[in-house]
DNA sequence: AAACTAGTCAACCGCTAGTCA
DNA sequence: GTGACTAGCGGTTGACTAGTT
């Protein structure tokens, strides 16, 4: 077998994170050309790139079925029972869960389910019980001795955590910070548009009109997570899910809105679930509002259909994104003029999330 | 406030295997 | 059969961050 030649070998070749630009460009081409030629595609596309590390960002984060975000529960048993069948054979646990790359469920396996793992006493390679018959304790770390079960707060420390992690220059790490932020009261294809139009530290406005691309999942506050891919449509935000009562006969035994029966720009039935996207809808209208922020506080709907008319395009979108932010900064209470455009929109978005 | 530590995850590395001329 | 190329895999690294000292 004949060893394909480094990367290292090819001079002048960028390595590290990908920008927005370059996301950009390599979603650009592979829109007209399709997968394939990754040898060729950097040239071809204008990338200073290896085609392998083209075909990795592709793979793990560009392609357009690609979930993105927090794992639901759903999907962590699925990642325990498969591990435990097939071993360390990431792709073939990644293939029992659509829309999850194998570095992913890697990453979440070494970073996440293999820690609560050994701390229920379950070694993580066997499945078995860690040294049966003794004191499971022994072998543990300090720390974990003092809470040897996983409890709810475990996980929700965990996602605390991972929402609070913040980069100003990578476009994964800000999507999933939007989709942590206003998933649940955006339309999943604006996130979407976002990262096709270069992100948010993309210097120039632009129209979108591409057929793309990129689904983002999102990542609820109430700890579960979904996604599914969307087609960009004119309905920026998803107007009607959120601040009202859904039928419950529109909703399966598990909660889950049935998508034949909504209304709903959302396909995925668990995007609906209110219980994971409706803070209001939790446990009926007992939940504090105060932290919660609902674009249908601010905007009647007269407001809302214009503003649905008005973001025809990402700029203008990321424009009253920033708008709701400095309301929200307000409590809402201040009425502050709409935000132009402005080169440093971005960053004070960015500085918001951070 | 600064230095240090630990967690996270995107990206890379090195390798194997399959395909095709 | 051979070599060039591509796809894919699993392990590892390093940048970045939050938390702790």
């Amino acid at each position: 077998m004949v060893r394909t030649p480094c990367c290292k070998a090819e001079l002048g070749l960028k390595k590290g994170a990908w920008t927005p630009e370059e996301d950009q460009k390599l979603l650009s081409y592979l829109n007209r050309h399709g997968e394939g030629g990754w040898r060729t595609l950097p040239e071809k596309a204008g990338l200073k790139r290896c085609g392998k590390s083209c075909r990795l960002r592709w793979a793990n984060y560009l392609r357009p079925d690609i979930k993105r975000g927090e794992f639901t529960e759903d999907e962590e048993c699925s990642i325990i029972s498969l591990h435990a069948l097939h071993g360390n054979k990431w792709s073939a646990i990644a293939r029992g869960l659509p829309g999850r790359t194998d570095n992913e469920i890697k990453n979440y396996w070494n970073t996440h389910i293999k820690k609560r793992l050994i701390q229920k006493g379950i070694d993580p390679v066997t499945h078995k019980g860690l040294n049966s018959g003794t004191d499971k304790s022994e072998n543990l770390p300090e720390k974990q001795n003092v809470n040897q079960t996983t409890t709810d707060d475990d996980l929700d420390n965990d996602k605390a955590k991972k929402n609070n992690k913040n980069s100003g220059l990578s476009s994964a790490r800000f999507l999933n910070r939007v989709a942590n932020r206003f998933g649940k009261r955006i339309n999943q294809s604006v996130l979407s548009e976002i990262i096709a139009s270069g992100g948010p530290l993309a210097t120039t406005s632009h129209t979108t009109t591409t057929t793309t691309t990129t689904s983002v999942s999102v990542d609820s506050e109430s700890d579960k997570s979904t996604s599914s891919s969307f087609a960009p449509t004119s309905n920026l935000l998803c107007h009607g899910t959120v601040a009202t009562t859904p039928d419950s006969s529109n909703f399966d035994v598990d909660g889950n809105l049935n998508p034949t029966s909504s209304s709903s720009t959302f396909s995925d039935a668990s995007v609906n679930n209110p219980l994971m996207y409706c803070d209001n809808y939790v446990g009926n209208n007992n939940v504090d509002d105060e932290d919660t922020i609902e674009f249908s506080t601010f905007l009647n709907d007269e407001d809302f259909m214009m503003l649905e008319e008005s973001c025809v395009d990402n700029t203008a979108f990321m424009k009253e994104l920033t708008r709701f932010l400095h309301e929200d900064e307000n409590h809402g209470v201040v009425d502050v003029p709409p935000v132009y455009e402005r080169q440093d929109i971005f960053d004070e978005i960015d500085n918001y999330f951070g």
